[in-house]
DNA sequence: CCGCAATTAATCGCGCACGACTATTTTGTA
DNA sequence: TACAAAATAGTCGTGCGCGATTAATTGCGG
């Protein structure tokens, strides 16, 4: 192992980092018209694809604990994006579920996509570069989560 | 422009976030060890290569701004790794320089790499594979870094 | 059917990140 | 030289992330 590959791990983790913080830059503007943060339209993808979502379900998706997504998803109560209900089956679960305000903003948040493409396209990263990370990312993720 | 490809970005900004705060959950142990945060390791990294530096040097080389930074490097001060005093020369500018205390630790730190490396292989990660983000990372972090 | 382990959310405290703003100092220029 | 513009840190408020812990509920082996 030389000194050149352990030099790489501490400077990917920093580009890693750097990289990821950048780029929800790029985005938080778009999300913040919607009035959400990108953390918050994570949640909201998850319930788009398949809405009544105990938390666990959604902790799971996202990587996120909760410690996390509880103060968050109760912040997304607040705005009427989401509605929180136990499990009647199984008192544990919390279950969220969209509210029309939440399933609204799919619809509006459709065009974000299409932005973020053009931006990276203007500032010259194609995307067939990005492409090329996903299954790197896709590996670490897997291999960390455990 | 598939609709393939803008899914992409999106989940491929979800895929950086994630997979950097998996990584960074990796570290963090090690660096709980030496009583540090991630981000306080990347403003002793820059010292470590160059001490005395100002807070604005620092910000350019982390992409972190005087209101992350301020309060970060005040911590660090109150744990005396760093000290913090004005530029006689542009009293504009706070000077960050090394305490003993924070040269000490780097030879503690290097130990790290070693191991988190390890972890990597440990978990099937190999470096090549990993090495093949860095040139895209570093392109993507140049591209929104302005 | 009992009790104990596992599951699930929630709470707490702290340290980032960051937008918005302010205060101070320097610089450049008319 | 005056003074507007730029540079530099700092402050404030909010929302994550996350380690540690707790409380409530369920499931499961005996």
């Amino acid at each position: 192992m030389s000194s050149e590959n352990l030099k790489l791990n501490r400077q990917g983790c920093f580009r890693l980092y750097t990289a990821a913080r950048l780029l929800i830059q790029v985005y938080r503007p778009y999300f913040a018209q919607l009035g959400i943060t990108y953390t918050q339209y994570l949640v909201l993808m998850v319930l788009w694809e398949q809405d009544a979502l105990p938390l666990n379900a959604i902790s799971q998706r996202l990587y996120l604990e909760s410690n996390t997504l509880t103060p968050l998803i109760k912040r997304m109560a607040a705005m009427k994006l989401v509605a929180r209900k136990r499990n009647k089956n199984d008192a544990r679960q919390t279950i969220v579920t969209l509210t029309e305000h939440g399933r609204a903003l799919r619809e509006q948040a459709a065009a974000i996509p299409d932005c973020m493409a053009t931006v990276l396209r203007q500032r010259g990263v194609a995307d067939e570069e990005f492409a090329t990370m996903i299954p790197v990312l896709d590996h670490l993720i897997e291999a960390l989560s455990k």
